[in-house]
RNA sequence: GUGGGUAUGGCGCAGUUGGCUAGCGCGCCAGAUUGUGGCUCUGGAGGCCGUGGGUUCGAGUCCCACUAUCCACC
């Protein structure tokens, strides 16, 4: 259930509540893709850096250790030990991402195991399936996210398959929820509007899949390799076609600017690797830029990444003892700089809460922007 | 002491029958990375080719001496 507290301009300050517990929006979303944040972050380090709701993956818990497993464990909660909400990605982005070998038909999608390199298949019904057996808190639509460099014909044809896979997914998701064993029978689907960089493709989907009513949409289908105006663009002009009263998730974005941008154009929740996959890479996020610890000016810099920050990292150790950890690959150093990004962006969020609260979002943005752009 | 091998950027190596501005891996320096394959990619710096002679139009490549180092034998 989605609770609108406040606005200012198109920036919504929000609450979701799930069976898992209510989410402030707007909210990062922390990827732990394996149903773990990779760089030795656990569960309960997640709630000590102001985590409210981590993303895993379909498709590589379908791959390891099997959604059969995990849902003979007792589903995602329980086995990852993590009482907040989860949303899963529903595997159709890693169709696009990871799959060099790939079929696109009317069923679903053939492809091959990063893993062992085994034939699998996933359509809108076997994404479902999945993620009822993880039981996550939201489930997303297994959708096809075309390349932003795909022609308008292509676009087109695969949006409109979108859909009618969407449709699919919720009659799935409603018999999957109606089973008596199903652990997680409240499970959420949120729809993706897809449409690459053609506005008029993408508006025209928003409105059609408004029309199913589902608890949430997100935007996919950005941040593919698009200059980032254009996707300024897109949200200034797809986002008013989205139900206003139902939250607004703008898939895998992104740098701490995107955000800023996003939730100014109305946008609730947000994921990206940025934080943990650049902080296993010493490229951190601090108010003064980002500081690209393995750089040698770091070696004999005896103050923390960054001063004042009360995150697990900042509070005891310095930037050339992490950095002498990246270099000797020891996982503390991966471990404290993953921490300190995850820090840093759920602090945003809260800054980025307290802002909208405050009526002062504008001025906060502006003033962020020129922090972090500082280098 | 004798015989044999090896000496090429910080480290490990390629360098064809002598032929244009001597390459490669790692490391180093810097930059990318947006619904995560603990990656990957892109640039850059760095070498009087152990030293000294010689042969040749031309030598990292051939010859001589020296030095260093390794192996075997005495």
């Amino acid at each position: 259930m989605y609770k609108l507290i406040k606005t200012e301009g198109r920036a919504k300050r929000a609450e979701f509540t799930t069976v898992h517990g209510t989410v402030q929006t707007p909210v990062f979303m922390n990827v732990g893709t394996v149903a773990a944040i990779k760089g030795a972050v656990s569960t309960e380090d997640l709630k000590q850096l102001g985590c409210q709701i981590q993303l895993s993956n379909t498709y590589h818990l379908h791959v390891r250790p099997g959604d059969e497993v995990v849902k003979k464990l007792g589903g995602l909660h329980k086995f990852m030990v993590w009482d907040r909400p989860i949303l899963t990605d529903s595997g159709g982005f890693q169709v696009f991402s990871l799959a060099s070998l790939r079929k696109i038909k009317e069923e679903g999608v053939y492809f091959n195991s990063h893993v062992d390199g085994r034939k699998i298949f996933m359509g809108p019904e076997q994404s479902m399936q999945i993620q009822s057996n993880l039981a996550s808190t939201i489930a997303m639509a297994f959708d096809e996210c075309p390349s932003s460099l795909a022609d308008r014909e292509y676009v087109q044809q695969s949006v409109d398959r979108t859909t009618r896979w969407l449709i699919r997914c919720k009659d799935e998701m409603e018999r999957l929820n109606s089973l008596e064993d199903t652990i997680n029978k409240e499970q959420m689907l949120f729809g993706i509007n897809q449409g690459a960089i053609f506005p008029d493709i993408r508006i025209e989907h928003a409105k059609r899949i408004s029309e199913l009513d589902l608890p949430g949409y997100s935007i996919g289908g950005l941040a593919v390799g698009e200059p980032n105006e254009v996707m300024y663009d897109i949200l200034d002009r797809v986002v008013p076609h989205l139900p206003q009263n139902k939250p607004t998730y703008l898939m895998g974005v992104g740098t701490p600017k995107d955000i800023l941008e996003g939730v100014e154009r109305g946008v609730d929740f947000f994921d990206c690797v940025y934080p943990s996959r650049n902080g296993r890479h010493g490229h951190l996020y601090t108010n003064h830029g980002t500081v690209r610890l393995l750089n040698a000016q770091y070696e004999l810099d005896d103050s923390p990444i960054e001063e004042g920050c009360d995150c697990p990292a900042c509070r005891h150790y310095s930037r050339a003892y992490i950095r002498h950890l990246l270099k000797a690959k020891e996982m503390l150093g991966m471990r404290l700089c993953v921490m300190h990004n995850l820090y840093f962006y759920n602090k945003l969020m809260e800054e980025i809460r307290d802002a909208i609260d405050n009526g002062c979002f504008a001025s906060y943005k502006k003033e962020k922007l020129e922090k972090i752009s500082e280098q």
